[in-house]
DNA sequence: ATACTGACTAATC
DNA sequence: TGATTAGCCAGTA
């Protein structure tokens, strides 16, 4: 299976009203060190049919990158999901970050492992 | 083949 | 702690 194929799939099951980073979604795909490429995925590749507003780097911030139809297009739809995006374009991960533990991040891939 | 880029991160100070 | 630095690697030219 495609690299971008696993990260559209990772992205797709991230669940409204929740946040992921680059490098968890990396992780897992399995390869831990390709975060930029799952940046580089969600901005050229796909995009269709996958939430990357739910994307957001490690340390909470959206993508300053102008990727999105409108600048504030990414924390619209966060906040439409009842994510709180605070005034300098930063979410909390304690509160809505996907998997905030490992043993979270290791069932979710042992539920996906066939397919990677 | 080489060089540069970037929706990134972990290490270091 | 917070701010730099250094490493990362698929794509692109």
């Amino acid at each position: 299976m495609d690299f971008y194929q696993r990260v559209t799939m990772v992205c797709q099951a991230i669940p409204s009203g929740k946040v992921a980073t680059y490098g968890q979604i990396a992780l897992l795909c399995g390869c831990p060190r390709n975060s930029r490429q799952v940046g580089y995925g969600l901005n050229k590749k796909m995009t269709e049919d996958v939430p990357a507003h739910r994307v957001v780097n490690h340390q909470g911030y959206l993508s300053g990158a102008q990727s999105f139809e409108t600048y504030d297009l990414q924390r619209r739809l966060l906040e439409a999901e009842g994510v709180e995006v605070s005034s300098d374009q930063r979410v909390d991960l304690k509160k809505f970050g996907w998997h905030n533990t490992m043993e979270d991040a290791y069932a979710f891939r042992a539920l996906f492992e066939d397919l990677i």
